[in-house]
DNA sequence: GTCTATACGATGATAGAC
DNA sequence: GTCTATCATCGTATAGAC
């Protein structure tokens, strides 16, 4: 019997392993039987542990980068039409917002998110390197537009808000699940387009703020 | 022969393997190599690899949090005697300061802020709750402190913000090594101290923000 | 080409003899 | 406290069925 799907459905149990124990912890035998495969098929399409990571995050990286680098032109562009400079906001807003998204299309990106929220936390890890390569010119071009909107923030304070922004970003990327310590009289369950604003607050404030 | 300081020398190897690898990538017989002590000594000592984990983070974790809440308390009461409210600025300080500080006091502490970095990227890891459990009341004071200085920022907001700012925190802790796609006239070397400060540039801006 | 069954060497954590 | 044995499980390789 032929499965022309096979290769997806490793990718995705994979992508839904990895993004709830970590690469490490999950074991190659727990996703061959979650998809219902044989343990070789593994090796056979994708040739080791480390390239199937590989694989999981470059079928949803590509695409994502793909939207995200889109938006933030369409910004630049119409902007530069209005010969205006676009806010902080609006740029942060292309690189978070599609993001965030991926987890309410009812798709099974969710894991994603989380996945590459872990990655994100694992500096050495076997997944940097790759992920790095994939975020590059996203990120010059980024940077390149934070800039032109806060001509006057120095490089270095303008590099560190960046990093500071972006590991925020990560940190909900983990943990839309999990959350540890709420007060009691608070409600933790926001819509995905609430959480974008509230994070936009947050960080174009940061940005923003006075050196 | 008995060492006495074998539980220290055990514990110290696996804080630095743990915060370089992570805790699953980590085997118990590189941290008995490193300390130059018999495999089963970790059995011995602690019961189990998660025991180890536990009790490497106890050890730092503790006095670390006796500082943070001191230096709280010690904010607060100077506030209350002078009538005023803290600022959202020095709260914050009283929490981030001493954590990033541990890097520098030339211990071996270093590797203690990476590995609870790591720690918080891990939502189901072993170590999560150990975690947790110790941070609370710290947390709670934390909350309790910055709606005090934010009074009118709704609590939903203010939790979302300060989930915002300790994702942030958690993400320096862990990179402070690795910065990938630096542009390339930017000089991402700075003190402890200008980190803080830059650091509380950008949270305090964002905890403050109009909504 | 795809997939399966099975085996291999390495390494995991732990228990029990000493 | 230490050492050795043990056993489960890991990722990977391979031979062969469909």
């Amino acid at each position: 019997m032929s499965r022309p799907d096979t290769k997806q459905r490793i990718l995705s149990a994979a992508e839904h392993h990895f993004a709830r124990d970590g690469y490490h912890a999950t074991s190659l035998r727990s996703i061959t039987t979650a998809a219902d495969v044989n343990l070789a098929a593994v090796n056979y399409h994708f040739g080791s542990k480390e390239a199937l990571l590989e694989a999981v995050i470059e079928r949803r990286l590509t695409p994502l980068n793909k939207v995200r680098l889109n938006q933030l032109e369409t910004l630049l562009k119409k902007a530069k039409q209005g010969e205006e400079v676009p806010t902080c906001r609006d740029i942060l807003r292309t690189f978070i917002e599609p993001t965030l998204r991926l987890r309410q299309q009812g798709s099974d990106s969710e894991d994603f998110v989380a996945l590459i929220g872990r990655i994100l936390a694992e500096p050495r890890g076997v997944a940097m390197s790759i992920f790095m390569h994939h975020m590059e010119p996203l990120m010059n071009r980024l940077f390149q537009a934070l800039a032109l909107s806060l001509p006057e923030l120095p490089r270095q304070t303008l590099f560190w808000r960046v990093h500071f922004a972006l590991g925020s970003l990560s940190h909900i990327m983990r943990c839309h699940e999990r959350h540890a310590m709420v007060p009691e009289d608070v409600n933790v369950d926001v819509e995905v387009g609430d959480l974008v604003e509230l994070f936009l607050d947050f960080a174009s404030a940061g940005m923003e703020g006075t050196i």
